[in-house]
Parts: C-alpha cells; sequence; structure tokens
DNA sequence: TTGAAAGCGCTAACAC
DNA sequence: GTGTTAGCGCTTTCAA
C-alpha cells in the first residue's frame, strides 16, 4: 500500500501489456478505442505518478549546459556566479548533466560573440546566459531559439520572447529599498546618487535603480530631501568627489549604484570625511571590509551566486524532468549590515 | 568519452565479473587476494562514480520521514513551516520518500509525549523535530538514538550529542542585528526589549536575543542609550504597555523579542504613540501590515519555511545519497523593511 | 571465492 | 494495434 503504482500494476488492472499502457501515457504510437478506454479507466481511479528515476536511468542521455558568462578571473562579482555554477554542476553530476563554462572579456562585444558561437558549434542542450551587451545578448538568444535550445539569463534582463526564462532581481525596487534605508537613518538633507561607470556594461542597471530611488521619494512628497545624481568615471572619483562634497555640504548621503561603493569609502576613509551615509551593492570583499568599519552602512546584496546556481538549476531540472521554466524568478533583495553580513558570505 | 565508467567497463577491464567489483567496492563478501587487486589497480586509473539513479531504483526502497511539528492551526509560524515540508515533500516524492507531518500541542509536553511515542511506533527512516520543550525533546531525541534514526532539529537548538543536526538562526546575533537597527535610526535614548509572553516555550530564543542586543551597545561603551527589559503578558500588554511609556518618556525605540510586534503596534496606532521606533519578527500578516503602514520599522525573517525546507531536505539526501548531515546550518538573518518585504513573501 | 542471472520501472525496437 | 523482449546500471541471490 505505501509502493507506487507502476505500469506493470496498470498492465495489469487493465488487462493490457506494459507496451500499451506505455503508449496511451504518453500518446505515442495506435492504440484501440477499446485498450484507450480501459487504461484510462484505470488511470482516473489511480493517482500514477511516473518513476522519474526509472525514466532517467532508462534515457540514459548527457545533458549538456553551457554557460556564457564574463571571466570570473577579471571581477569578484562573476567569481561568486561561477561558485554557484560550479554548486549546481556538482548537484547535478550524478544525472548525467555535464556543464561547460565558456568566459568571455566583460569589456569587448566580440569576445562575447565569438564565444556564442564557439557555443553554438557544440550544440549544447541548455545554455545560462549574463547578457552583459543588450544587442549581441538579443542577437544570441535569437540563434538559440532558432535552435531549439532552451535559454535562462541572469543578472541582466533581457525583453525577448525567445528567451525561456531569467533569474535576478528587480533593480526598480532595488533602488527603492535603498532610499527606505536613507530615509530611516536621515530626517533631511541631501542625497546623491552616485554612478560610477568603468564600463558602459552596467548603464541600465543603473539607470533602473535610480528610478526606484526617485520614485521612493517622490511618492513622500516631502521637502526634506534633495535628490542629486553624479555620473563619474571610477579613475576621476578621486579628484570629482571631494570637489563635489565641499561644494554641497548638505549632502548627507551616497548612494553608490554599483559595487564600487569601496572606492568612496576608500576617499572618505583617507580624507575623515564622517557622518556621510553610504549604501552600496554586493557583498565584494573590500566593500564587506568598510560594512564592517562602519564606512559603508548597509550594502544590498545581489546574490549573484545564488541567481546562478537558480538558473542552472531550472535548467538542469528541465531537461532531467520536463520542468517547466519560470519566465521571471526574483530574488529577494538582502539588506546587508555589520551585524548579518557573515551569514550571507558563507 | 562522454560517458562515464561503469561496473561493466571496470569488470571488464579487471577480467573479473559485475558482482566482484561490486564486492569490491562496497567491501561486502569474499574477494580473493588476486581479484582485488585487478579491481583496485582499475579503479585507482579511472574516476568511478556510481551512478546514484541506477542504485536508487534497484534498492527500491521507500524513505519515511516523521516530522514532529507544533500543529500548524495554532500558529501561522508553523503554517509556514508546514510549507516548507510539503515543497521539500514534493521535491523527493519521485525518490520514494514519504513524509508524515505529526503535530502536537504547542502548549501542551503531555501531546507532545504522546505524539512522540506515535512516531516511536512508526520506525521512520529519520525524525525532522521542532524541539519546543527542552527537556522532553532531549528525552525525544535520546530514543530515537537508541533506535539508530537520524535527528535533525530545526527552529529551536538542543546541545545534545544524539542530535544528527541543526538547521535554524544564531539567536544571539539575532539580537546584535535588531539593536544594529536602532543604532542606525536612532542617536540617543531609551530602548526597551520587550519579551511578550503567551507561553514558556519561547524563554530561551528571548533570552538569546537580549543577549545579543545588550552585547552590542555594552562594546559600543556609549553612554547615549540606556537599555531596559519588559517582560510581559500578550493578555495585559494593553495595560501594561501604555502606561510603561507615560513613566518612561525617553524611550525612543522597542525590541519585540517575539512574533507579537504586531500587538505592540496595534496598540500604538490606536493611542496615536508615533516617534516609537518598533523592530520585531516574522513576517506574519499582520506584521507585515504595520510594516507596510509604518508602524514597524523592520522585522526580522527567521525564515521558518526555509529552515523547515531544509531540515527535510539534508534528511531526505542523507537517506538516498548518504550524504552527511551538518551539525549546524545557520540560516541568515535577513532584513526587512517596507520595501524589500514582497520578495520574501513569495 | 566467483560468475551468471534476475529484476528494480521504464522505453523502444521488433515481431505478430 | 498489441504483446514481448532487451536493456539502462546496479544489487543480490543462487549455483558452481
Amino acid at each position: 500500500m505505501n509502493r507506487k503504482y507502476t505500469i506493470k500494476d496498470i498492465a495489469a488492472l487493465a488487462g493490457v501489456s506494459k507496451g500499451t499502457v506505455d503508449r496511451v501515457l504518453h500518446k505515442r504510437g495506435k492504440v484501440s478505442e477499446a485498450a484507450l478506454k480501459k487504461v484510462n479507466a484505470i488511470l482516473d481511479e489511480i493517482d500514477y505518478q511516473p518513476n522519474i528515476i526509472a525514466q532517467n536511468l532508462k534515457q540514459n542521455k548527457v545533458f549538456h549546459i553551457c554557460v556564457l558568462l564574463p571571466n570570473p578571473e577579471m571581477d569578484n562579482y562573476w567569481k561568486r556566479c561561477e561558485e554557484g555554477i560550479l554548486n549546481a554542476k556538482n548537484d547535478f553530476a550524478a544525472f548525467n548533466v555535464m556543464v561547460s563554462i565558456v568566459d568571455f572579456d566583460p569589456l569587448s562585444t566580440a569576445s562575447f560573440n565569438l564565444k556564442h558561437q564557439d557555443i553554438l558549434k557544440q550544440q549544447p542542450d541548455a545554455v545560462l546566459l549574463a547578457p552583459l551587451f543588450y544587442k549581441e545578448s538579443k542577437s544570441a538568444i535569437n540563434d538559440y531559439y532558432a535552435h531549439n535550445i532552451p535559454v535562462i539569463t541572469f543578472n541582466n534582463q533581457v525583453t525577448i520572447d525567445a528567451v525561456s526564462g531569467f533569474v535576478g532581481q528587480d533593480l526598480v525596487q532595488s533602488g527603492r529599498v535603498a532610499a527606505k534605508l536613507f530615509e530611516s537613518m536621515i530626517k533631511s538633507g541631501g542625497l546623491t546618487i552616485i554612478h560610477i561607470n568603468e564600463d558602459i556594461t552596467n548603464a541600465m542597471h543603473m539607470q533602473e535603480k535610480e528610478r526606484g530611488f526617485r520614485a521612493f521619494f517622490e511618492t513622500l512628497h516631502s521637502q526634506d530631501f534633495t535628490i542629486s545624481t553624479l555620473q563619474v568615471d571610477a579613475k576621476k572619483l578621486h579628484e570629482i568627489l571631494p570637489d563635489y562634497l565641499n561644494k554641497t555640504p548638505e549632502t548627507k548621503g551616497l548612494f553608490i549604484t554599483t559595487s564600487k561603493s569601496h572606492l568612496v569609502s576608500k576617499l572618505l576613509e583617507a580624507k575623515v570625511i564622517k557622518d556621510l551615509v553610504v549604501i552600496g551593492y554586493d557583498l565584494l570583499e573590500d566593500n564587506v571590509n568598510y560594512l564592517k568599519s562602519g564606512w559603508i552602512s548597509y550594502l544590498i546584496n545581489q546574490n549573484p551566486k545564488h541567481q546562478a546556481y537558480l538558473g542552472l538549476n531550472a535548467l538542469a531540472e528541465h531537461l532531467i524532468y520536463q520542468n517547466p521554466i519560470l519566465k521571471n524568478k526574483l530574488l529577494p533583495i538582502d539588506i546587508i549590515n555589520s551585524e548579518n553580513v557573515q551569514q550571507y558570505l558563507d
């Protein structure tokens, strides 16, 4: 009674062979009206759950998933993504899922295109993609679609029907989270959104965060806050920022829309500019250190590791179990301070 | 070349039969010196990974896990645990893992003992346990240990060697997180820790949170804050709290150590007592509503659903794959405000 | 001490 | 149209 029904059971109950049951279940091959009825009658009564283990064993297929990822050596952020991918790879090794990471130069669209072609040639069963470059990614996704290869994107969203799913965060909402944190710490004054450009790949990210941030204060209808935006190149930060702060003494908070808040904190520390609330993104080592020493008040965790893990996970389960792929998997926007950071690092 | 080695391959390479390979791999049965050497020589050269799918299929075992849980109808908190359990149950249904939830009355140790005996009689393969009552839980865990049944506890920690593992949060650290949040919002004044007792089962929880909270301010070495503790019965809150606040006008913040912060907010709302920072626990519906309307500043998420899910997950993977059980799995201490609450509810 | 063979549940090729 | 059968990788029983 504990045992689950098998096709053998059903065959016996319906008075037909296992083959016929299989044909009914999967609507493959020809089945007579009479047999169809008998089998369906049994299926209606019992709760048949196919044994996926046996299914998998029989198929004995090797699934191949490619991951198109910015070179993890270039940026700690992608390193953490890689960790998530390796975790998932490990989890599914027993299910004959092979994972190859193909990395491209995050500063070069040419490199992206090249590596994309490499993957296409390999004819993988599915692709996980960090779509850094909007136009190129769109074109790549269409290529995969044409080859019937499901694609999940993570980190950056590319709105295109050819993509099977997305794993990431609501960036507009993430701007609102930062805004709310400022509002809880500061009663009034100037808040400056700082976009630190190292390359152009984050442009969309930064814009959406700014949008959410400003929207929050607009709905507040408060005259107490003034919001400004400062767009600055990472290399020029050390000249521009101190100057800016001198000219705007009413500034009480800095919202850094990328993971480079440690650059800002380093400057503030060097010039001993205290009493500024700094909120940034991502648990990079430098950021965490400044969080612990108080130069950064909060970090918002984009959870790159988990994003990548979930993306690969979804693809693997899709291939193995035919699980449908969620169109949009939005992860929580984690608020991190010096006291809860440790558990997020593990 | 993509295919993995099978015992058949090894048998062929070593010039023995599959049976012998199996005996060597699992050290079962008698194997001649010569055969042992040959097989081991092959095993040293290749990277053999047993096919867990086939292993599982062959064993065709149904695993039975019992969950001893406070009745989910009594408290929304346990309801969320139940959801996590059902999720995990669903995930492992394909692997012949059966999960039975056995609920006890969270106000009665007698009920706990009774249900524990019920489970013992069922002789499950593993047990997930919410050890509400310290003494009784300890005794129950010892019983399971005597029957060689692995036990994972969640939510409450019971320090005893007979337990296989624990999934939960560092409660002392969680008190520190709350303290840090207050410190970021309030420059000086009185902070009151409120323990709302409905029953005695949370006593340990509350004490540890208080310990972390006070420790944070002690290491601050600041004279700006005074910390007090208020222990109050839920039914008497409406008389005692307003009185207390009247007598201590310096009070700037309330730290509610249980999930009952909505009771406090309800009172503050009714009496229109604003400008008090309230921090509480858990994403119960009432709490979330007060968070959104601003009567609660932050909630700390204990993530009961995920705790239960991970506990069951660990037991299932232990039974299926013989995965070792982590002694202590500490979950992140999530900081929730009105802007990031949504994603945590999904 | 060892090999051969059956069988877990399912699929697919093959007779009839 | 339908039943039979072989086989996925592994375990286990049974002879030898």
